[in-house]
DNA sequence: AGGCGCTGGGAAACCCTTTTCCCAGCCGCA
DNA sequence: TGCGGCTGGGAAAAGGGTTTCCCAGCGCCT
């Protein structure tokens, strides 16, 4: 029976004058040997590099923080519970930081101010060199308090400090493809049902649905938006409602793959076809939603892996003296499938 | 136009220099006075303590960890991206860490050993006192490479070393709470419909669901177990081959939300009435699906949540010299909602 | 042969906090 | 008055790595 090779539990770590010693080094040989610096002979070098394997030596990053006053390090707080929204974003910033050689401390504050400042704290107490601040939604959100200098970047929730860099999907830009596409593929009665008013996801996307539309000569079917909720329910209330308001309706745009699967199903189910009679479009690209809704649905991707990644490239380089500022917003993308097909009596131009 | 009084950008922080300076101690003083430490007079100690609320003084952690062989930092490695499952799991841990005033190094290794074992060693540089590495199914895992002896804690995915600890739903008593909710009620011929059969979380319910009918007298309803995909369509297709299989079927027991709703909308686009005729039962507690479907889902909640909390408790006990080990299961919680109403006929007993 | 300059590597300071040891001064007691 | 013990606080080391400064030795040139 063989011991494995690990070190006893209590045992003290390597550190580099254990790895000198080995070589026959001083330690600040060692360091230099180690990290490519100073004027060295190769074989010396190369002395260090096998003990250093030999002894499998790992520097402490605390030690070479505290010296050089980086930690290469970054938080992340998420204010609201980490939801479907604020996840991608995080995968992003976590993947492009740690492409960066930067760790994360990720930190919860569930929409509590107090535990969101206690989080500040500990996190200035680790001397992190940077932050991303991001929300669920992309309503502004009131500035951290930070009682020192560090490089911050918003996103998904703007800051409402115009000072601040913050990175948003670009909602308006969104909202376009979408009615672009409807009205590109042969539809001009089209709808809008989304999510609550007082959302800024659903009134800007609103906003622009309406603007685009009337710049293309059309005009909103039931001359007014749906405003409502996320919800498939509702989806499933405002389809109808709006049907019975516009009886020749040839398109629901909905807020959310929510809403437009809940307005699949209840158009469905009061027998109009889908996409033949009516085109229904989604936002989000949920894909368990778009791609188990009967059709699936074309929906709006707003690319919120890329929003991490993007606010991590900028908070990098902003800890690295070139900072950015304002609001940047970052395009979406259509993503095309069944649900806005080619309408009833096409197939060829007249 | 007011100067806001940060300090400068390139500033040195404050240290615990300037305050035993402010205070007119030595630095060794000034630490004694602000940890409650050593024998000090109180009006020297509240002298100091007034030193460091004026300079905002902020303990560096790098030096206190360096110090003191611990950083309070503990690494959550989650080996396929965060998704649905690990992420409730993540947040418990995190949420239970952070009440232990430590911090979580958020490490995703989107499923690639390479990535992982680079976070292993970046996050031992950061001399973390533990891990907890946690996956996206129940699946075990086979345990992680550590070139220095760290404690770890298994979640969700558990390791396949017994030795190791690991912390999983108890998806065993989830079908059983499932099977004996269902008979309860009325029901007699149950039907499973689940995911791939080489997914431990499918092969599992299924085993100890089969299992728990055959205890109680029943038997499966036709005769065999429903395998296919974690998804909608499966779950419609599969409601349909289980009807015409045994067409007095009266309960859908399902691996997953996504099927059992799948399975609802077939049953009532068949013309079966759910639960009057056929109930249906969902596993996850997924609400967006749960709560959508129609009629809303009965189903298994894992408390993935307190999962993680648990994992995290576990890991901090280990931390603190009280380890654990060996796998434990967690129990589930019985979710009902109206898909497992009462059965036709129902209402008094016979 | 003497001096200059380069090469290779060591000594020590530094980053910041904690902790151990030690000492000065004071009080009380005999 | 002399001494023991207690109180309050300081000096210094430790923790691990990097960097600056410096020096010994050697080769080369005149």
């Amino acid at each position: 029976m063989t011991v494995t090779p690990r070190r006893e539990a209590g045992a003290r770590a390597v550190t580099i004058s254990d790895v000198a010693a080995l070589a026959g080094v001083s330690p600040g040989t060692a360091s230099k040997a180690l990290n490519g610096r100073g004027r060295l002979r190769p074989e010396t070098r190369e002395r260090v590099l096998d003990a250093a394997r030999k002894l499998d030596f790992r520097p402490n990053a605390m030690a070479q923080g505290l010296l050089s006053g980086r930690s290469f390090t970054v938080g992340l707080i998420t204010t609201d519970s980490v939801g479907r929204f604020s996840l991608p974003v995080l995968l992003g910033a976590e993947d492009a930081l740690g492409a960066g050689r930067m760790s994360v401390f990720l930190c919860d504050t569930r929409g509590d101010r107090i535990r969101e400042q206690h989080y500040v704290r500990t996190l200035l107490e680790r001397r992190i060199d940077g932050l991303i601040v991001t929300g669920r939604r992309t309503d502004p959100r009131p500035p951290l308090v930070l009682p020192a200098p560090v490089p911050v970047v918003y996103a998904l929730g703007p800051s409402t400090d115009p000072a601040d860099v913050s990175l948003v999907p670009d909602d308006a830009g969104g909202a376009r493809l979408v009615v672009d596409h409807l009205l590109a593929t042969g539809r001009r009665r089209v709808a809008h049902l989304t999510g609550p008013a007082h959302h800024a996801a659903a009134a800007v996307r609103a906003e622009h649905t309406t603007l685009a539309l009337r710049a293309a000569g059309a005009e909103l079917s039931g001359g007014r938006v749906y405003f409502g909720e996320w919800s498939e329910a509702w989806g499933r209330q405002a389809a109808l409602i709006a049907l019975r308001a516009d009886p020749e309706v040839d398109a629901l745009f909905c807020g959310s793959d929510q809403i437009a699967r809940g307005a699949a199903d209840a158009l469905r189910e009061a027998g109009r076809r889908v996409p033949a009679e009516v085109a229904i479009a989604g936002y989000d690209n949920w894909e368990v939603m778009a791609e188990a809704s009967r059709p699936p649905l074309t929906t709006v991707d707003m690319n919120l892996t890329e929003l991490g990644r993007t606010a991590a490239l900028r908070l990098m380089d902003a800890i690295d003296g070139r900072p950015a500022s304002g609001l940047e917003a970052l395009p979406c993308r259509l993503v095309v499938r069944e649900s806005t097909g080619a309408p009833e009596g096409d197939g060829r131009p007249r």
